[in-house]
DNA sequence: GTCTATACCCCGATAGAC
DNA sequence: GTCTATCGGGGTATAGAC
C-alpha cells in the first residue's frame, strides 16, 4: 500500500521520467549512443537539462533505463503472437511469415538492434541482459516447437538457431543494413525456402 | 609507366599511408567511429597529426580508406578457401565447419562487422559497398553450389540466405555480441544441423 | 523543482617553426 | 614534410537564480 499523501507527487515524478525516456529513445535510436547528446535529449523530452539529471544520474544510467524499457516492450510483442498449435509445418510457415513481416515493419526495433550491436563492446552486461530477455525466450519457444515428434528433428536447439538466424539475417541485411539493393530477398521466398528444408 | 625519379618518394608516401591505415584500423576497430580520435590514431600510427592530415583529408576519408582495405582483405581470405568440388553434402559439411571456425577466430573481423552495422545509418553508401564486395560474392558462390541437381533445391538463392544467415547469426551472437553465456551453441552442432536440413 | 549560465574537458582541424 | 601549439566548437555535468 502506498502512502496517499506522496502518491500524487510520485505519480508526477514517474510520469516525467517516462516523458524523458520517450524523448531519449527517439534521440538514442536515431543517432546512436555517442552522437546522442544530453542537450538533444532534454530538448526532445521538453524538459531542462537539470530536470534530466535529477531523474537520471548520468548518460549511462539513462541508457540502461532505455534498454530495459525497449527490451520489455519487445518481449511483450513477441509473446503476444501465435499460439503455435496445429499441423507443425503449416504453423511454422505462418509463424515465419508473421515474424518476418512484423520485424520488417518495426523501424524502431531495427534501430534498437543496431544500437545493441554497436554498443556490445562498451556495454556487454547490458547487451547480455537484452539477449537473455529477448533473444533467449524466442529460441526456447522455437526449440520447444521444433521438438514435435512429427518433425523428427535430431537437434531441435541447433535447428532453432538456424531458423532464427535466417530471420535475423534477413532483417539485418534488408532493413538494418542498406542491403536491399545489393542482395535483395523477399520475405515470402525466404519463408517458403525455410519450410521446405524441414 | 611511372617516372623513375618520383618512384622512391612515392614509395615512401604510400608506405606511410599504409602505416597510418594500420594504426587507424587498430583504433577504429577497438573503439568504433565516434570514440576513435585523430589524436589516438596519430599516436597508434607513430606519426604526427599533421602527417596524418597530409595523407587523408579528414576523419571520414580515413574511414573510407580503412573500410576499403578491410573489405579487400576479407574478400581475399574468403575466396582463397575450398574449391567446392565433390559429393555436395560432404563438401557443404566441410565448408560449414571451415567457415564457422575461420569466422569464430577472426576477432578483427568481428570488430569490423560490428563497426559496419553500427555505422550503417551514418555511412550507408560505404556499408553498401562492403556488402557488395564481401557479402554478395559469398551468397553468389553458395547459390551456385546449392543449384547442384543432386541437392534438388527449389530456390537455391533463398536457401543460400538461410545458410549464410545461420552462419552470420552464430558469429553475431557468439562472438560479436556477448551471447556465449546466454544462448550457447557449438559450431559443430550447428554445422551438423545445417547439413541435416538439406 | 525547474531554468539559465558556465566550468572543464576533449574533439577535429590548422598555423607556424624548423 | 614533419613536429608542437593552438583555435573554435560541442560534450557532460554542475552551480546559482528563482
Amino acid at each position: 500500500m502506498e502512502i496517499p499523501t506522496e502518491s500524487a507527487a510520485q505519480r508526477r515524478f514517474d510520469q516525467k521520467a517516462e516523458q524523458i525516456l520517450t524523448g531519449a529513445t527517439q534521440i538514442f535510436l536515431q543517432r546512436g549512443y555517442e552522437r546522442a547528446s544530453m542537450d538533444k535529449v532534454a530538448k526532445a523530452s521538453g524538459v531542462s537539462k537539470q530536470t534530466l539529471y535529477s531523474h537520471f544520474a548520468d548518460k549511462e544510467a539513462l541508457f540502461v533505463a532505455l534498454v530495459d524499457k525497449m527490451s520489455r516492450r519487445r518481449l511483450e510483442e513477441a509473446f503476444g503472437s501465435a499460439p503455435l498449435k496445429g499441423e507443425p509445418k503449416a504453423v511454422l510457415s505462418q509463424l515465419a511469415r508473421t515474424t518476418l513481416t512484423q520485424l520488417s515493419a518495426d523501424e524502431d526495433y531495427h534501430d534498437f538492434v543496431r544500437l545493441m550491436i554497436a554498443e556490445s563492446k562498451r556495454f556487454p552486461g547490458l547487451v547480455e541482459k537484452f539477449m537473455l530477455n529477448v533473444t533467449r525466450p524466442s529460441l526456447l519457444k522455437l526449440t520447444e516447437f521444433l521438438s514435435s515428434p512429427d518433425l523428427n528433428i535430431e537437434d531441435p536447439e541447433a535447428t532453432a538457431h538456424v531458423l532464427l538466424g535466417a530471420v535475423v539475417f534477413f532483417m539485418l541485411t534488408q532493413e538494418i543494413m542498406p542491403g536491399k539493393a545489393v542482395i535483395p530477398m523477399e520475405a515470402d521466398r525466404l519463408a517458403t525456402a525455410l519450410v521446405a528444408l524441414l
